[in-house]
This record gives C-alpha cells, sequence and structure tokens, in this order.
DNA sequence: GTTTAGTTTAACAATCCTGTCAATTTTTCG
DNA sequence: CGAAAAATTGACAGGATTGTTAAACTAAAC
C-alpha cells in the first residue's frame, strides 16, 4: 500500500476546488476542470460520475465548515465581552483562511433551490446550538445592567454581517489571486478585524 | 410615431434582466432568455448583438444604481444622528425595491475581472464624493465630544455590510421569488433596518 | 401602390458541453 | 510470473450554446 504523491482522484477534487470557489458551479466546466489538472476529462466521471456529483461534495463540506466554525467560535466558557470579542475573532481569523468561502456558498444558495433547502436544513440545528450558548450569556449581562436588551439573532447578524462584508470587499476592492497576501490586504483586514470587534462591543453598552 | 405598449427590445431586455439578476452571467444562456420573453433567438443577437453586450447594458445600470444610491442616501443636510439615521434607512429602503442586487453586482464582480475593473473605476469617485460629505461631519462631532473617533470608511463599510447582508440573509432564509412579500419576509426586513440603525447610532456614542 | 425601413423568422454553422464506453495501459497481488 | 483489478485513454453520441444570414413579413412614407 504505497502513498502515492499525485493521487489523480484528489488532484481532480482540488482543482475543481479552487475553479469551482472562484466562479461557481455555472462559471467552470468539466473538461476545463480536466484540462487544469491535466487529466483526461473522462477520468472526471470515473471518480465521480457526474459534474453534479462532484460539486456538491465539494459544497457540501464548504457549506458544513462555514456554519460549524461560526458555532465553534462562540463556544468557549468566557466572560460575556470576552466571548464575543474572541468570537468574532476566531471567526474573522477562519475566512482570512478562506476568504472566497463566504461568497461562494451564497452565490450557490441564491442560484439553486436544491442548495438552499441543503443549507437551510443543516444551518437549523446549528442555528439552535448558537441560540442556547448566546441567549442565557445575553440575559445574564442585561440583568445585570452590563448591555442594552438585544436579540440574540440581531447580535449574531451583526457579528455574520461586519466579518462576512470585510472579505467580500476585499475581493471587489484587490486582486486576492496575484496580490494574495499584499501587505495592503493584510492592512485592510487588520483594520476591519480591530473596528468589527469594537462596533459590536461598542454597540452592545448601554 | 406610436408607442408600443410591446416593445420588443425593451421586453428582451427586461426579461435578461430578471434571469441575470438571479442566476448570473454563465447561470442563462440567450436561449432561455428569448424562449421566456417569448422571442426568436436571432432577436436578441439583433437587437444587442452578444450575450455579452446584453449583459453589460444591464450590469452597467445596476453596478451605478448601487453606487449613486449610497451617496444621494448621505447626502442631506441634517444634524450628525440624524444624517447616519435617514441615510442608513434610505438606503436599506433601496434595497428594499432590488433585494437581488447586491449579491448580483458582487457575484459578477468576483468572476469577472473586467467587471471588477469597471465597478472599482466608476467606485472611486462616489467613494470620494461620499467620503467628502462624512468626514468633515464626523471630526465636527469628534470635536464637540458626542462620538468616539471613528474613521470614516469604517463607518461606511460597517453601514454597508449591515444592510446588505440583510438582504443577503433575506435570500438565503426565505423563497423570496414565491414568497415575494410575505409577512415574515416583511417582519425579518423590518426588525434589521431598526437594528441597523440602532447598532450604528450606539456604536458611535461614547 | 410601390418603395423603404424596421422586424421577425427559420435554418444553419461552429463550437462546446456532459456523459458513455470499449479498448488499452498500469498496478496489485496470489 | 501471470491473472485480476484498477486507472487511463480516445473516440463518440446527443444536446445545447452563441452567433450569422438570407428571406419573409409589416407598416409607414412618398
Amino acid at each position: 500500500m504505497e502513498l502515492k504523491t499525485t493521487n489523480t482522484e484528489q488532484l481532480i477534487l482540488e482543482t475543481a476546488e479552487r475553479l469551482f470557489l472562484e466562479r461557481g458551479y455555472t462559471g467552470v466546466s468539466c473538461t476545463e476542470i480536466a484540462k487544469e489538472a491535466g487529466v483526461n476529462h473522462a477520468l472526471l466521471h470515473y471518480y465521480f460520475r457526474t459534474k453534479e456529483k462532484l460539486f456538491n461534495q465539494i459544497f457540501e463540506q464548504k457549506a458544513t465548515q462555514l456554519l460549524e466554525f461560526f458555532v465553534e467560535a462562540f463556544d468557549r466558557d468566557l466572560p460575556f465581552f470576552e466571548k464575543v470579542k474572541i468570537g468574532i475573532e476566531m471567526h474573522f481569523d477562519f475566512l482570512v483562511q478562506q476568504p472566497e468561502l463566504p461568497l461562494f456558498v451564497l452565490r450557490e444558495v441564491v442560484q439553486n433551490k436544491e442548495r438552499k433547502d441543503q443549507i437551510i436544513q443543516k444551518a437549523f440545528p446549528v442555528g439552535q446550538r448558537i441560540y442556547k450558548i448566546i441567549t442565557p450569556a445575553i440575559e445574564e449581562e442585561v440583568k445585570k445592567g452590563v448591555i442594552r436588551p438585544v436579540k440574540a439573532i440581531d447580535l449574531l447578524l451583526n457579528i455574520a454581517s461586519l466579518n462576512v462584508f470585510a472579505f467580500v470587499a476585499v475581493q471587489v476592492f484587490f486582486d486576492i489571486k496575484s496580490d494574495g497576501k499584499s501587505a495592503a490586504i493584510r492592512q485592510f483586514l487588520a483594520q476591519r478585524k480591530k473596528n468589527n470587534v469594537e462596533t459590536i462591543i461598542q454597540s452592545l453598552k448601554i
């Protein structure tokens, strides 16, 4: 049992992932994936049967990552403001690793009803978990008079809005492909990260 | 010179707009647009020459709308907090009329380098105009000690983030096509609008 | 009523798309 | 080694795609 350094199936998967994240399902053809990966395009069907199945495998994984991580970020036993601060920062840092991810998922969800249903089904339990973490924490702080009353869903959407939009803006204003990790991008993101924490914390204070 | 109630060119344009907004450039074929509009697909090429030209006409208009309106919303001679409140609300209400617009523009900008350059070129003067409106207003309030010091770009991005993401969320969580103006959607949006104003105002206070 | 300009149509190219399959090469393993 | 299994290939089918064009239709203008 040798460990192949070049596993064809994996190679196709990685190439497809890169192209799909960049241009979406309808923006990429099977032929192009095969060409880019340097393999015969029949192989793509040999391993994944259809373009749809290949795409779904990638989409499923990415959508799950995106949702799961949002819970993970806030699932820590910390003082309230710390929990919020660390949560925002963790979520932000996660997106730094995968800047195209949010727009990729959103694009496909809006374009395709089945995928929308798929993600809503997944989002529901995730939403409940995070709700159960955040709601009592908010209530407690409100009772203590430390923060103004705020709905959990509003707070979470605010955080998601600010963090996600930072990466959408990066993709619009910078050439993320060539610039990659340029100083300008890093500086912009650092500023947004700091701003997002401050904005959310400030907005909670009475 | 009679005013035709059914102008074919206009009909194609409107149909194309609806489909492109929904599924993007690569998600719609010329044949489909023609079929949906109930005209021969050659007409589409007769009037617009190519799919690209037809699309660009729509994209250009939509992208301009999206940017211009953001300035308009804040270009009012009002007390600072009023200016911010009214600006957020106007921008939000504009998006209510065209909920698919932000994701449409973002999708195409990310997928296509030329369109990205196109929008950046357009965004630059718009950005400058709005910058000149907001920056002195902020400085004045900071000097008065009414708000904490904040960068104009941060404030504007915060507003855009919260407002735009509300409509992205709507598209993910609701079936905007069939539900249209359902009570659930209206309620969700009303809550987000209120939240966005509050969040921004609160985050500015010292 | 014939010309003229603007519309509309059907048919056609050329290309690209997804997916299949039988034949061939490579790998695995008894 | 040699048979069985797995991986890879090229050719091809059946459609769909964008785009062109010549001919037919329509309605206004002279």
